[in-house]
DNA sequence: AGACGGTGATGAAAATTTTGATTGCGGACG
DNA sequence: CGTCCGCAATCAAAATTTTCATCACCGTCT
């Protein structure tokens, strides 16, 4: 497995390769110090499969660099290692397809659990912006989403079925219809794609 | 039943109620001349079940028209008959839920099918627009949908179950899952909820 | 003018898969 | 103790897929 590190800190670069050797012996790291450096080594090598790339580069926007990175290999998954905790930053990029968001001051433990989740094809984001996110839902009758139902509706918002929610979520699939069930009652949707159609409406997804 | 004729030209109002006695003996037909006039009557008539709207008239735009007519009555059934024939007015007005776009131009017959559909709650829209909204779809290898499957999708995204699109466009379940079928392939969608979000994407609805 | 083929729309049927609703249970947490 | 999350099971409904049929329309060919 390749997987690209992108990040202007050398010393940052190093710390996580080696943290990610310890975790995947046997991937090989490539690491790049901007997005211009990235996206190079990008077309040189077609079989990166994850990228975990920092925000603040030089050379371009993050936003810039997301979408030039996606439109060279659309299924190449993203995951970002950021200082930036701004909220509208991180649902932007969750909003350009990132599979994962971690904060640069995450503790080790939790970002290992992380990564594992990510390099099993699962994603990742923190908490606060999840419950933060669900909170911003303007429901009737006082009804809140909790951070699991929010999580699934934004699997819904990608058209995903229970399966695949169950799987990006590694929880089972009655799980996943429980908490299907629970966000149309309290969305006021008779199916999910009610329910997308009405959180796109709130501007939540 | 009741139904509010909305025009700024008197001549019109009385043709066209003369027309609606003709199609509807029992029903009681009520006017108004400009928006601020109809949303007067609305309110004073909370029975009224389907308003007739031309978009030119005075007193705000249609936009602001339609919007305070859906804020005060939401399950109001708002049919349009305008001279404006701009695809894209008509875009926007079909996506702040006009139920029917007839253009003033329209001969008698075609009018009076169209009336009789959204009376017993259906929809009109001009073939000519459904048409050219489909060719927009940029499609992979050079599919295209046909109108009505465009017109399916279109109730797709108002989360419409099949059942429910039947009975919109008359026609059966059956049908309705024919269409749907062969646009999901059009489309590369494995259910309906990534086909709205495609289209969506495109920008066609 | 008529025949023919292709396309689109309509309708039906059947099989399979997915979804949604409901109920019950256990564990963790505030 | 209540809520949330996880899991399972059952059932009904809906959705998806596939196949078959008919009719109307249009363009092409004879």
């Amino acid at each position: 497995m390749k997987i690209l590190i992108a990040d202007d800190h050398a010393l940052y670069r190093d710390g996580l390769r080696l943290n990610l050797n310890n975790l995947l012996p046997e991937a090989q790291i490539l690491d790049a110090a901007s997005f211009g450096q990235a996206i190079d080594v990008l077309k040189n090598n077609k079989d990166i499969e994850l990228i975990l790339l920092d925000l603040d580069m030089p050379e371009m926007s993050w936003e810039d660099g997301i979408k030039n990175i996606k439109e060279l290999m659309p299924d190449l998954r993203i995951g970002v290692i950021s200082a930036l905790e701004d909220a509208h930053i991180i649902k932007k990029a969750l909003n350009l397809g990132v599979c994962c968001y971690l904060p640069k001051n995450i503790n080790t433990k939790v970002l290992n659990s992380a990564l594992c989740l990510v390099l099993n094809g699962g994603t990742y984001y923190p908490p606060a912006l999840i419950n933060q996110a669900a909170d911003n839902m303007n429901l009737a009758n006082g009804k809140k989403l909790t951070a699991r139902q929010f999580e699934v509706l934004r699997y819904l918002a990608q058209g995903l079925s229970n399966k695949q929610i169950a799987y990006q979520m590694s929880v089972s699939e009655a799980t996943v219809k429980l908490h299907i069930n629970a966000l149309l009652r309290a969305m006021g949707a008779t199916n999910r794609t009610q329910a997308v159609i009405k959180a796109q409406k709130m501007g939540v997804i």
